[in-house]
DNA sequence: TGTACATCAGTGAACGCGCGTTCACTGATGTAC
DNA sequence: TGTACATCAGTGAACGCGCGTTCACTGATGTAC
């Protein structure tokens, strides 16, 4: 898993490896790879559980340190995001690729993740509105589109600079308070007609 | 580039392509692919530069709907995308995979057409923001927010059944009204405190 | 209008290559009694 | 504690396959004079 890990970069999919390079990379005869999976596929599977339990792991520490902290959780959770990016380049890279990838399976099993993800955020959305007393209008939807957001631009920030990494951060927390006050405001007006 | 084309699925992108498959189903012998492209990725690059086409003949479309049924701007668009999408399925396939796809030639050609995209979609909301009166915060990035999820949401929108695809309709309309009236609320708080 | 030549899309044979997969085998480690 | 057996990761040889690419060639169409 290792191999196959490493070999994954801006110029390489999981698409792309071939069962013969990973053996090489892992230092094991191509013959040997079948003691361990009994295809590619099983071993990348394998990889997007590692990048669920990283997700979950991201989500859990970024709620620490919001609680920790108390400053703006959007800010610190982009934070945390980028971290954990830079951390884990490669297995994140499998999951952004593979969510809108070539194999029904990989992208199945990508989405299921992230959905999980959405869920979680949406939940924690609906908590905080509650204690600030802010309503929100369709937390779920909220959600989905701040992780959608979310991973596009972690896409780009794969392959960014430091110093673009950090514009893309500024936009990021801009886009995301957008969406999260577009939400309160539409609230707002829906209380006011009587919905 | 119609072989080509018509290979593109779910399930197989261009980087699966080969040279043999597609000169097999355009009916020549594969050594006659050279007369026409140097290589496969050449093909490739003129299939993204149609998609751009096909990008800018949807704004125009959408641009002249709006000005003559005077409806929501935002509903109209999605409308029109989704048209699109559905008579253009695989050539915004292509975009959309290889938008963050594996080889950087095609993630650099794809990018560059969004970009254009982005940015005639943020002179549209500035000059509408404008005639309504109704200030902006930084119109590019919420550009650039709504391309994100229109694209997004357009590559579920591809595999999705008839009555999936309403309801992602539904979902990115709403998605696309917090973004704007997110940016709108924001300008009017940095109004008020002077800014 | 005829003639000579150039251009062009298309061809089949052939090449070397890396691939996934099978097979029968090895030797180390774990387990039962 | 010894013995017999099972499990397990790893091996090299070998297979057939589809691939990209080269080559010298063909015959139709276009162009110059």
């Amino acid at each position: 898993m290792d191999a196959a890990l490493s070999q994954l970069s801006a110029d390489r999919g999981f698409g792309s490896l071939s069962l013969r390079e990973v053996a090489r990379e892992a230092g094991i005869a191509p013959t040997s790879f079948y003691r361990h999976f009994a295809e590619l596929d099983e071993l990348g599977l394998a990889l997007v559980d590692e990048g669920g339990v990283a997700l979950r792991q991201l989500m859990r520490q970024a709620r620490k340190r919001i609680a920790r902290d108390g400053g703006s959780a959007i800010s610190t959770s982009v934070e945390t995001f980028m971290e954990y990016l830079g951390n884990n380049s490669n297995l994140f890279r499998l999951m952004l690729r593979e969510r809108t990838g070539v194999s029904t399976t990989f992208r199945t099993a990508v989405k299921a993740e992230i959905d999980h993800f959405v869920t979680e955020l949406a939940d924690d959305l609906r908590r905080v509105a509650e204690e600030k007393n802010k309503p929100l209008s369709e937390a779920r939807l909220v959600a989905e589109a701040m992780v959608t957001l979310v991973f596009n631009q972690g896409a780009e920030a794969l392959d960014a600079t430091p110093k673009e990494r950090e514009e893309l951060k500024v936009k990021l927390k801009t886009e995301l308070r957008m969406i999260l006050v577009g939400s309160q405001t539409l609230a707002k007006y829906q209380a006011r007609s009587g919905r």
